[in-house]
DNA sequence: CCGACTTTGTGCATGTGTTCACAAGGGCGT
DNA sequence: ACGCCCTTGTGAACACATGCACAAAGTCGG
């Protein structure tokens, strides 16, 4: 095979709606592999991933020519390379800032220290949580996120604070030398270019279904449109001056 | 995974991508409402969601033409608007299956039961949950899915699961009826055209953050790139065959 | 009442992502 | 060795999303 056919410099270009689905498909090798699995063809990799069999073939031709005409790809070897193109063949150390509801669950995600992830520390800002052992980590001062983020070289944040608290605590990761974040706070956070922000938002997936679920019922109901622009509310201080 | 037509033909089609930037719009607007602000202009609403003002006015161009020009749009207004679009308007009662870490986190979550939605139920599989009372609701046995469901006429479904609980809790809630599900489970959901999912993956967010954090960390290594194609590994059974 | 000013709503160009369909390539039976 | 059959990898068409730039449409001061 030719050194780098499509891509020019390393692993740059690769679209990032492939790189949203290299998860999933990595996700889907493991689970292959542990059925002892050893080849597997992009028809059913993609079934079991939930794709289009096409996509799925365009998606790994991006990270190379790894399977093989008339047999499909090697599990083992396509989990290393999907692994390596995802960066997951070293150690992330992970800093979770908020040991509530929420960050107690995270710290307790066993798929999180699985596989190239591990929760390096685990602050709060609550005096009374601090101190703590949840999941075999100590809960420390969030007060420290300096020091932590500095010491143990940390470039990954998880944000698990109320709302109030999310944009405080980003700003001080980032000074501190963060540069990727995961945002569980339903505010839009704001950082300097360079940093790369992902959120996790419970409430925004809810709307979604409940719009799409809405549509359904909606469309049910026969006749009379219901979905046309209101006629409840007039639209404010249009006809405020008049006459 | 969720059946989703490109191009919704009869009724009004609003673009996937506008809705779900609607639920940023609206919770930015109700930011807004809070301060006392009654009227916005599309520059400082996108500002304030983090989004282009272009893209902005296009989206709100899907729903109607809720503007005033000249002056922007009125916060009550618009929070009115797009809340009836996404059917917030109305009330959905959610059950949450797993009172594990997470199922916990989300019924104590809350902007959960802020604004439309309700947890109805909180279900578990495991004995020695059950029973227990949770963010003030009791926990019942996830055998009584179906008759929950169907009593409480519940339409959308929180899968906190493990994986390996996911797909057959997932079979249940769209036997007994659900059509919209969120699911926390690290799996491809399989499920019958007409049911909507979406997932919420910390691994995944955590992966595509890797991904973009190695690119810049080998960006930043001169020369030659270590990120070429492995030559760790050969490409298995390629030169099996051979002379 | 009018004209200057502000901001919306949108046509159009560009960019990104998806899907089809098929030629190129490789294994395998004979 | 050879040809059949299978599956990959990809060119090309299509669909969707984004962002610019500006005309239309409204407000407001005089």
């Amino acid at each position: 095979m030719s050194r780098r056919p499509a891509s020019p410099s390393g692993s740059q270009g690769i679209p990032e709606a492939t790189v949203a689905r290299l998860p999933v498909y990595l996700r889907t090798l493991y689970a292959l592999a542990d059925r002892g699995i050893a080849t597997v063809s992009s028809e059913d990799l993609a079934a079991a991933a939930g794709v289009n069999s096409a996509k799925l073939r365009k998606d790994l031709s991006h990270l190379g020519s790894y399977g093989t005409r008339g047999v499909g790809y090697d599990v083992e070897y396509l989990v290393y390379q999907v692994s390596r193109e995802l960066g997951l063949t070293q150690d992330w150390p992970v800093v979770i800032v908020g040991a509530g509801n929420l960050g107690r669950a995270l710290a307790n995600y066993g798929g999180f220290a699985s596989r190239g992830f591990r929760v390096a520390a685990l602050l709060d800002s609550e005096p009374t949580a601090v101190g703590t052992t949840i999941a075999g980590h100590e809960v420390r001062s969030a007060d420290s996120i300096e020091q932590v983020v500095a010491s143990q070289g940390i470039s990954i944040g998880v944000i698990a604070t109320p709302a109030s608290a999310a944009q405080d605590v980003c700003d001080r990761l980032v000074t501190a030398g963060v540069t990727s974040i995961l945002n569980f706070a339903p505010v839009v956070l704001n950082v300097p270019a360079g940093v790369d922000v992902r959120k996790v938002d419970l409430s925004i997936e809810l709307q979604i279904l409940a719009f799409h679920a809405q549509r359904r019922a909606v469309i049910r109901v026969p006749g009379n449109g219901v979905s046309g622009p209101g006629q409840r509310w007039g639209k404010p201080e249009a006809q405020a001056v008049g006459t």
